[in-house]
Order: C-alpha cells, then sequence, then structure tokens
RNA sequence: GGCUGGGUGGUAGAGUGGUCAUGCAGCGGACUGCAACUCCGCGUACGCCGGUUCAAUUCCGGCCCCAGCCUCCA
C-alpha cells in the first residue's frame, strides 16, 4: 500500500519514499516550555502520532523525535515574574507536557530532545556557517546571511523583495539584510548563557532543531511536521541552516504542517488569550474525547475548538465504546500495531487506505462507526466478538478505543471528583442498583423507577441488559 | 499591499460531473414493566453570478465573504 502525505514544499500530495526502505526519520517540533501547553499545540502531536503509528505499521523502524524547546525568552521572563530558576520552570512544565501528550494517548517518541543538551551541536553547525560564509558576527550576535542562499523562501513561497516589502522585519543596525535572522546571541550575567567562540550567550530560535536533526536523525530527514505557524520563518530558516551547512545536501524532503485550531473562527493562540490548556481541559473530559476531537477534522484543515464539538466527540466514543462492550481487550493491544495481519477486514484495509491517503482521519472515523455498527447488528456472539476485535484493532491505529469498555463509561472528571459530596462513588452507585434489583424483582415498579431517578439527577444512567444492569456516569 | 487556504444539510465534518459519507441532534417504528442501549426507517445541503456539458455542489471565469502568514506562536 503507498502512503501519500502533502508536502508544503511541492503544495502538492506526493507518494512517500523513504530515503532508506528500512528506516522512516520523522521531527515534530514540540512547544517551548514557559507554560501548560494549549489544545492547540496538541494537535500537531495528535495529528502526527498517527501518522507514527501509521509508519510503524508500514516501516521496520520509525525514528521518532519530538524536541522540547527549554531556552528561550519568553522562558526566561516567566522565571523571572515568578521568582524562581529557569531550570524549575521549565523542567516543570516539561513534565506536565509530557503527560499531557500521554493523557491524549499519544506514543512516546524515541527521542525527545531538550536544546540545552545540544548547545555543542548548534555552536558547530554555527561555526561551519562562518567558515562557508553563510553566517557573520556582529555585535556579539551571529547573525545568517539570507542573501548567500539562493533557495530562500522555497519552503513558504515569498521572496527577499516582498519581506522587506513587507517592512516589518525587525532591522537591527548590524544586520546586512533586513531578513537575516539570529543564530546566537550574547547573554548578560543574570541571563542563561553557554561559552562560545563568540563570548558567552545563548542559541537563537531556528538552530536547536536542525542541530537536533542533525545530532539525533540525520544530515537528511524524511518527514519535518509542526504548525502551519511554523512554515515561516522557523522551517524557512532551518532549511537555509541545514542546507547550507551540508554541501546543498536536501534537509527535509517531506514537510508537513497542520492547520489551526479556532475559536469562534479566530486562531486559538497564546499571544490572543483565546486558549483552552490541556491540563484544564483534562479536568472535565477524558484524554480520548480530546484526541477524538481533534481527529475528527482533516489535520491542514482549520478545526474550531468548542464545548459543543467535545459534546459530540464524547458522544461518538459512547457509541463506539458501547459497541464494545463485553469485549475484553487483549492484553498485548500494541501487538496490532506491528502484526497488521493479526486480524482480517475488508473495512481493516479501507482504514488503511484513509490514513495512508495523507491522514484522511474523518473518513477513518467513519469506518470506526460502520465497524461498530457491524458488531452491534451481529446476532451470533463468536461473530460479534471477532468485529468488536476488528474494531478495537482498527481504534488503535489511531490511538483510541484502547480503554476498557466499563472503564470509559465510567469516568469521573478530575473536577467533579475533587468537588466532594457531589459525586456518588462506585460502590453507592452499585448498592443503589442492588435495591432498585430486589424492587423490580418485586415488581415494586414506583420504587425501581424512583432509585432510577435519583441516580440520573446525579449523572448516573442506567441500562438494563439481559446480562444486568450497566450503568455510565454521564 | 504580497502570498496561502476555505465557504456543504439543525450541527460537526468528508466527498463526488449523473447512486450512500459518517457521527451528534431530530422524527417515526421495533425492543422494554416504563426507560436506556441497540436495531429498522426518514429528512434536507452544497456562498453569489455567468460559462462548458445531455447533466455541476463537483470543471472554468468573475464576484462576495471568512480565516491565516508576511512579528513570538503548534
Amino acid at each position: 500500500m503507498n502512503i501519500y502525505l502533502h508536502n508544503t514544499l511541492s503544495g502538492q500530495k506526493e507518494r512517500f519514499v523513504p530515503i532508506s526502505p528500512d528506516r522512516v526519520t520523522m521531527y515534530v517540533c514540540g512547544p517551548t516550555v514557559y507554560n501548560y501547553v494549549h489544545i492547540g499545540n496538541a494537535r500537531p502531536v495528535v495529528v502526527f502520532d498517527t501518522l507514527y503509528r501509521l509508519l510503524k505499521r508500514h516501516y521496520p523502524e520509525v525514528r521518532y523525535a519530538r524536541n522540547i524547546t527549554d531556552v528561550d525568552d519568553k522562558i526566561n521572563k516567566a522565571a523571572s515574574d515568578n521568582r524562581e530558576t529557569i531550570c524549575e520552570l521549565s523542567s516543570r512544565y516539561a513534565d506536565a507536557y509530557r503527560s499531557d501528550m500521554q493523557a491524549l494517548f499519544n506514543l512516546t517518541p524515541q527521542f525527545e530532545p531538550r536544546a540545552t543538551d545540544n548547545i555543542g551541536a548548534m555552536i558547530e553547525i554555527i561555526t561551519t556557517l562562518i567558515e562557508k560564509g553563510h553566517a557573520y558576527e556582529a555585535e556579539g550576535h551571529v547573525l545568517f546571511n539570507v542573501s548567500t542562499d539562493p533557495h530562500y523562501g522555497c519552503l513558504s513561497k515569498r521572496n527577499l523583495d516582498d519581506m522587506i516589502a513587507g517592512a516589518r522585519v525587525e532591522v537591527a543596525p548590524y544586520k546586512k539584510n533586513p531578513a537575516d535572522f539570529v543564530l546566537w546571541k550574547p547573554s548578560s550575567d543574570d541571563l542563561p548563557g553557554w561559552d562560545s567562540p563568540w563570548g558567552r550567550g545563548r542559541p537563537g530560535w531556528h538552530i536547536e532543531c536542525t542541530a537536533m536533526i542533525n545530532a539525533h536523525l540525520g544530515k537528511t530527514i524524511d518527514i519535518h511536521a509542526g504548525g502551519l505557524d511554523l512554515v515561516f520563518p522557523h522551517h524557512e530558516n532551518e532549511i537555509a541552516q541545514g542546507t547550507c551547512a551540508h554541501q546543498d545536501e536536501r534537509y527535509v524532503n517531506y514537510w508537513l504542517h497542520n492547520g489551526y485550531l479556532t475559536i469562534d473562527g479566530e486562531k486559538m493562540s497564546k499571544s490572543l488569550g483565546n486558549f483552552a490548556t490541556v491540563h484544564e481541559l483534562l479536568q472535565h473530559w477524558p484524554g480520548e474525547v480530546l484526541r477524538y476531537a481533534l481527529l475528527s477534522a482533516h489535520y491542514r484543515s482549520p478545526l474550531d475548538w468548542s464545548d459543543d464539538a467535545l459534546t459530540q466527540a464524547r458522544a461518538s466514543l459512547d457509541r463506539l465504546y458501547g459497541a464494545l462492550r463485553g469485549h475484553t481487550p487483549s492484553s498485548c493491544a500494541d501487538t496490532h500495531a506491528t502484526a497488521p495481519d493479526a486480524l482480517q477486514h475488508p473495512l481493516l484495509d479501507t482504514l488503511e487506505q484513509h490514513l495512508a491517503d495523507d491522514l484522511a482521519t474523518p473518513q477513518a472515523l467513519a469506518v470506526l462507526h460502520q465497524l461498530a455498527g457491524e458488531a452491534n447488528r451481529s446476532s451470533d456472539t463468536p461473530s460479534r466478538t471477532q468485529l468488536q476485535a476488528v474494531l478495537a484493532s482498527a481504534g488503535e491505529r489511531m490511538g483510541l478505543l484502547t480503554q476498557d469498555p466499563e472503564s470509559w463509561f465510567k469516568w469521573q472528571a478530575p473536577a467533579a471528583r475533587d468537588a466532594t459530596g457531589n459525586g456518588l462513588d462506585d460502590a453507592a452507585i452499585e448498592d443503589l442498583i442492588q435495591q432498585r434489583r430486589d424492587a423490580r424483582k418485586a415488581k415494586n415498579f414506583a420504587r425501581s423507577d424512583e432509585i432510577r431517578d435519583l441516580l440520573k439527577a446525579q449523572g448516573i444512567e442506567l441500562e438494563d441488559t439481559r446480562e444486568g444492569t450497566r450503568w455510565t456516569r454521564g
């Protein structure tokens, strides 16, 4: 099966052909850790985690790196505002980021490089760039000279003249060209800094990714992904550095960019302040609902984030998990990722084809619902069990449906749990259900309904089945 | 000003030159002590104006509107 990906470089969907058939290299731009990440920051992680899962099924090895930027002026400012050290602050939010991403059912990449662990590699590249005449030193800074790169602008499809005409480029007096960007800048004593040939200083934003890619994945990699807002200037500058440092060797073959999350049609961003953090959302919603919502639109389209979208995502997952009820997930669920032939069903191939077609997740989700319908309709137990296994495996390809269905239905929001006295615990619920069962046996339906209404007032929904009464926390 | 995307039914969101997306919500029916779950059935859409065509939501042209990038942002 061929995999097709939309490459920002060509503006077209292309067949994916890795440099080596045995090993795919992939790098996703991670966050700057000066705060909790918002759900928009999680979109590329979830989307490209889905790509990672797809690639793992088709290639023997996928080397996946997702960086953490832990040196940045925003971090310096936040730490100073909080009166804590830069290291304390960045470590805390890096940990929060990892746990947030895990809560969204993202697999952990092989490499999670931190900028501050790779300063040496950055200094090396900067030195090379100076030697080759692509960078110059000025007033303690080292700048990349964009006019030495004839291809500058190839990713974002713009030329230098346009950018200068835009007149929004910061024009520092020491720049040869207004579009030149900083590779290294001086640090005063109160700021984090490292010794370098150009004095004590710290790296500019763009150089870290290039250095870490070179260090962990190689000079030329297959896939580099991130949010649309990184196309310019971040990735454009990376290409300039990466190719100029290596004799014009290609830096990245496939550039992938996800669209924005919006709120009321407006881009969610830290600077606008219209964001919801993953940390906060997880107090009210299961992580899987957030993941489903993020996958419900194609990754390159804008996706409007709202409570209604989350409510719909949850209802959709209720349906899918409802079809899985009574099915015990296999103890080694992740074998599905490496053994795609373990289960056979035409819809599994359909699902795989959708995912291989530039991550058509909305269509893939539709396949999940088709499978759920088939499972619900099947009357005999063996075929139902088989369909449930297929559905679970299909869901797992997208990082969904990996939980025990009963746990899904009994999930209680941390926010509700903390508000004591509000939520009934599981034992109290089971006890009331037992009382209701007795009442029903005695045909005391008034009492039975009374208990059901009482539970409903607490957000607990009951379902009477042949095997007994199930309940769901609404 | 330059450059990108996009406008689909109540809603979210795919897709296609002439037959079905799918979910949620809604309506009718079956099931149920009554419900819930589930199943069966139902609905209507493609920004505006032209053009090409036997046929356009889908192709072409124009227009309107929206979002984004050009500055830190996934």
